[in-house]
Parts: structure tokens; sequence; C-alpha cells
DNA sequence: TGCACGATCTCG
DNA sequence: GAGATCGTGCAT
């Protein structure tokens, strides 16, 4: 198996959000450890107009890396105490993101980013050439299902009953 | 300089 | 069903 090229990560969110499922997220711990995760669950995020996007408001320091090319790692901490992974997708300038949901067995994207040691040091970590975090390509999953996404009350009915959460069935 | 608010989880 | 817990963004 062999990393996604950077070319996979510049389509759209919707897109790479779909084909990620079944993809193999590879994390290399600090004493050279290496553990894979299938990926089962993703959201997509689509730029300023999606009112559920962070980047919804605009450019500023924690959205920036969302602004550059596919490809990168974009975490932020919520409530305070859950770092939430992300994968920056499109080309320059069109913000958008990849929430991971779910790895394995585990579902929570709260779940996901302590499991995984996720913080702010990760931020716009490069998938392509980092040594501790990236994913790997795998044949796509055949069943999957779609939802809408979670926690987003504040963002609307029309962008709140996008189906753009895709899980492995 | 201060404050309200979350793409959540766990416990009671 | 509520609390934990803190960086970020916007209002003073």
């Amino acid at each position: 198996m062999k990393r996604l090229p950077v070319e996979f990560y510049k389509q759209d969110a919707v897109t790479v959000a779909e084909k990620l499922l079944g993809k193999i997220l590879v994390r290399v711990w600090e004493d050279g450890n290496e553990t894979r995760y299938r990926i089962t669950e993703t959201e997509a995020y689509m730029g300023e107009e999606d009112k559920a996007c962070h980047a919804c408001k605009g450019r500023t320091l924690r959205t920036e890396v969302m602004y550059s090319e596919g490809g990168k790692v974009y975490v932020y901490l919520i409530y305070g105490m859950y770092w939430m992974l992300n994968v920056v997708t499109g080309e320059v300038n069109d913000p958008q993101a990849v929430l991971i949901r779910g790895i394995d067995n585990i579902v929570g994207s709260g779940k996901v980013g302590r499991l995984l040691k996720m913080d702010k040091s990760f931020y716009a970590e490069n998938l392509s050439i980092s040594t501790r975090i990236w994913i790997e390509d795998a044949p796509n999953v055949s069943e999957f299902s779609t939802a809408s996404r979670v926690g987003i009350d504040y963002a609307g009915e029309e962008w709140k009953s996008k189906l753009w959460r895709f899980i492995v069935t």
C-alpha cells in the first residue's frame, strides 16, 4: 500500500469524504511503533458558503490552513477538551475539509482525536511528507450510507439537511 | 482585556 | 440530562 497522492485531496470535500471510507489511516507514535486504522465515518465541509464550515466566517488564524492546497491536516480544539481531526481538500483558496468521525470501531470525532493523541502540533501537518501521520490507499468500499451532519444546529436548515456524512455499513 | 460559545463525551 | 474545560473570535 502507498500514500494517497496529493491529487486525491484536490477533489472537492464531498468526493474526498466518500472516497476516504475504507482507506487506511497510519499513525506513528513517538516510540516508533505504528498503528493502522480503517476510516469508517467522515463528514464534508464545503467552503465559505457552507454555514456549518468554520471557513464561513472567513479567513482567520484558525481556518488559515483550509485555504491552502489539499492534503494537509486541520486540527482544532472543541469544548475545551477534544481535538478534531480534519483533512484539508480542494485547491488553494478553496476552503474545504473532511472531518474524520470514525476509525475501525471507534465512532465519534472526539474519541478519534483522543485515540490518535492529536494536539495543536498537528496543525497544517502535510500528509504527503509527514513521518507520524498519513493515509494509505485501499479499495473503495461498496457499501456505505449517507446522513446529515452532526452538531451544527446553528447552520440553518439548508445546510443541516445536506447529506454530507458518509458511513461504512 | 474580557467573555460567550462550541463539528463532544462521560457519568449519574 | 447536565457538567467538564479552554482556545478562538468578536465585543468593550
